[in-house]
DNA sequence: TTGTGTTTTACGACCTCC
DNA sequence: GGAGGTCGTAAAACACAA
């Protein structure tokens, strides 16, 4: 998580906004007639844009899995006023938006150091490509490392 | 301003698993 | 068969240099 554009400190950290992030946030949510009810491409608004808030619930709930369950998907779109089928697709969209970044910094790596020797299978195959079903997946071991500052859920506490 | 590149929602196609 | 996965893509929203 970046937060290149809309800290998720935006309203705590007031200073620090080049524009107002409030002004989307009406603008999607308000004019959007509920923003994310589920509009589609052949509806009157093509997308929404989340709110901070919803953004940043959905970021802490992908820092602890990034394969949702059944019961927190339904759980998280109720509470952020989100459908499931967009929750669904918001972690999808943010696992392709991560390997995407992996991508990119194995490149970078790999330019910066030519002379690789091979690697073992473990240290290649990336995070995201363990089985989808079946739960929680073995990549929130790296996720929930060592200096992660959110609290562990109970949920997901052996 | 505005032109352009990047990011964010949302979908369809296709695949895998139960 | 249905649900949910990846992958590719469209288009709005956004950031930023010129």
């Amino acid at each position: 998580m970046c937060w290149t554009r809309t800290p998720p400190g935006a309203p705590s950290s007031p200073g620090a906004q080049r524009r107002t992030p409030y002004e989307w946030m009406r603008r999607s949510v308000a004019a959007g007639g509920g923003g994310g009810s589920g509009k589609t491409r052949t509806k009157d608004k093509y997308r929404v844009v989340y709110t901070d808030h919803q953004r940043l619930e959905l970021e802490k709930e992908f820092h602890y899995s990034r394969y949702i369950t059944i019961r927190r998907k339904s759980e998280l779109a109720a509470n952020l006023g989100l459908t499931e089928r967009q929750v669904k697709i918001w972690f999808q969209n943010r696992r392709a938006k991560e390997r995407k970044v992996n991508k990119k910094k194995q490149q970078q790596q790999q330019q910066q150091q030519p002379p690789q020797p091979p690697l073992p299978a473990h240290e290649v195959t990336p995070p995201a490509a363990g089985p989808p079903l079946g739960g929680l997946c073995p990549s929130s071991a790296g996720l929930l490392g060592a200096s992660s500052p959110m609290p562990v859920k109970e949920e997901y506490l052996p």
